[in-house]
DNA sequence: TAAACTTAGTTACATAAAGTAAGTTATTAA
DNA sequence: TTAATAACTTACTTTATGTAACTAAGTTTA
């Protein structure tokens, strides 16, 4: 009884961050503006569910979808100023799994 | 072509970080060692994956389990030094999440 | 110019993961 | 004796993800 409910906020973050491929996704685009095959390869994300996060995430104002009107048109993908201030919790993760995360380790 | 290829150690990181339940799990136990009931009524999680995330966890050297042999036998979960490890992690995104999170944003 | 290829998806179907609710075993309380 | 609690497990349903084929628009190749 009376446990301290965690936070929604936190909760939120961590609903966000923990759907899979989502943080993948978003360190993949740290590296710059990408477009969907480029992204699909790049973390071996089936198409379907890439095109699911990529519309979630654009919603979520983390992600934008920019349409060059070359010929053909060319859509790239980028972070948001929300997307690129994950960041720091994706680097720490970084830090962490070069520390304790070993070959072996399933 | 010649996509960098994501860190293996990362991506094993992000695969544990972002399956559904266990960064709240450990969040949880970040406030000492619970029982299983405990856990499951403060993080709303079902018994069947409780009971699935625990095993993996305890596994993996993240969280232990401990049988303290009262009458009744009394079940205690915590972390061990790697699951604590991993405190710094969710600090950041208990942060960021104060940041970027709001109420509206689903 | 037709056949084949590429991008950025979508659709239909199969499998895996998670949720729900009831059941189990052991113990203790009324 | 009946009921209750803790820590699970089992059977079944729903949801999420994966696979692979398909599409539309344009482009390169033969």
């Amino acid at each position: 009884m009376n446990q301290p409910t965690i936070c929604p906020k936190f909760e939120k973050a961590i609903s966000l961050l923990s759907q899979r491929w989502t943080a993948l996704l978003i360190y993949q685009l740290l590296s710059g503006s990408q477009r969907f095959k480029d992204i699909q390869s790049a973390i071996g994300i089936s198409g379907k569910v890439l095109s699911d996060r990529l519309k979630e995430l654009e919603h979520k104002d983390v992600v934008k979808r920019v349409v060059i009107p070359e010929t053909p048109v060319v859509i790239e993908y980028s972070l948001t100023e929300k997307g690129k201030s994950i960041e720091p919790i994706l680097r720490t993760i970084e830090n962490w799994s070069q520390q304790w995360v070993t070959q072996e380790s399933e």
